[in-house]
DNA sequence: ACACGTCGGGACGCAACCGTACCGTCGTTG
DNA sequence: CAACGACGGTACGGTTGCGTCCCGACGTGT
């Protein structure tokens, strides 16, 4: 690509960290723009400026490159979470989660890529470990600790309260792409916060009905 | 396609009701199993054992077929959902939704759509009538009714409360795709009521942090 | 009785993409 | 300073899809 005047200078013996990084970027920028459905090697090769060959050296496959790319891309940093009361700790939690769905990207890739997890095994494992599983781990030690200051009922399942928590922030971000507000933030944790604990606690899944 | 003998009976002068409706079904399963960005008309045209040609007779283009389609199936009934009270309101509401959700194509298809709403305005807009105006439509009069009756403060903001009532079931059945118990549902409609009411109400967006 | 127009079937030209295989170039590593 | 191997570029054969067009067959409405 780039049809230039004679040819560009090339790289070494080594697989060259500035291709690879434009490759990520490239295969990020080009999942929001088309999704995966769509997503061509070609098309990310002509972003990324950078031939087939490069990618292909590096990856096996289309879902390879995504795996390994949207795996490491999810895979940040998260802070302690640990103010000493549940609401400062939702507060928190829900402000990164806020932060984390309002990046442009994320936010459009994220959705496109659990769509594609319905009917994709790889996927739906990859995002599994990243996303859920992650989520689940924050949330238990969250409502853990409530639960040791007397704040929740021992009963509660961190399972629900972690549904409880994403799902209006994601709907109203990724979903309805609602702008959102501080008060609506403050409103969100109030009503978990008392819901949570006006129930007697969230029982564990037992009858289910689907 | 169905390379036979000679050649099956064809139809008359006039559009078949019945290959319509075949195709409409396989456009649905097709977009189910495959999704939208991956949607040929070749592959509904196969699945519906119908030509190509009977499908353009009818639509324009994909975009068209897909649009008229899903905004048919997705313009059904509903219940009249006025049982007196908060949380009977919300438990109907709750079960509604929660039925919707469990159909197999619908669980597919509406994360899939809503994902590729966000590049493709004609989606969006096909979505927003037939989801989200509907869902404020019904959420206003259940919050409308529960605020004269003084279950909720005045200041009650109905659009945060959808947000609050269908993003943990949406997350869990659509997303997560995990089994919805009937304990589950009730904490939902504890969690959410007590939580409308907590607050002093939800107040209605001002500065939005995005 | 007859024209109308849909039916399945097939082919069309065009476009895009997959994954692989070659080049000749050229920077890095040892 | 020499060998290694990644680099861009290009081409390959095969597949899939789009939207259009033509055909002969045939059932329906007038």
């Amino acid at each position: 690509m780039t049809t230039g005047k004679r040819r560009a200078p090339a790289g070494a013996a080594v697989l060259r960290d500035d291709i690879t990084t434009a490759i990520r970027r490239a295969l990020m920028q080009e999942l929001a723009a088309v999704g995966y459905g769509r997503l061509s090697i070609e098309a990310v090769a002509r972003r990324a400026g950078v031939s087939k060959t490069a990618i292909y050296r590096r990856w096996n496959s289309k879902l390879d490159l995504v795996l390994e790319v949207v795996a490491a891309a999810a895979t940040g940093k998260l802070p302690a979470l640990d103010t000493g009361t549940l609401r400062g700790d939702l507060e928190l939690l829900f402000q990164a989660v806020a932060h984390a769905l309002r990046h442009p990207l994320a936010s459009q890739i994220i959705p496109d890529l659990l769509a594609e997890a319905a009917r994709n095994p790889s996927i739906d494992q990859t995002l599994q470990k990243v996303l859920r599983v992650r989520q689940q781990e924050i949330g238990g030690r969250l409502i853990g600790r409530a639960v040791q200051r007397g704040e929740l009922p021992p009963g509660t399942d961190p399972e629900a309260a972690v549904d409880l928590i994403v799902g209006p922030l994601y709907w109203r971000l990724a979903i309805a792409r609602t702008p959102l507000t501080d008060a609506y933030l403050g409103t969100l944790v109030e009503a978990v916060a008392t819901g949570l604990g006006a129930g007697g606690g969230v029982p564990r899944p037992r009858d289910a009905v689907a």
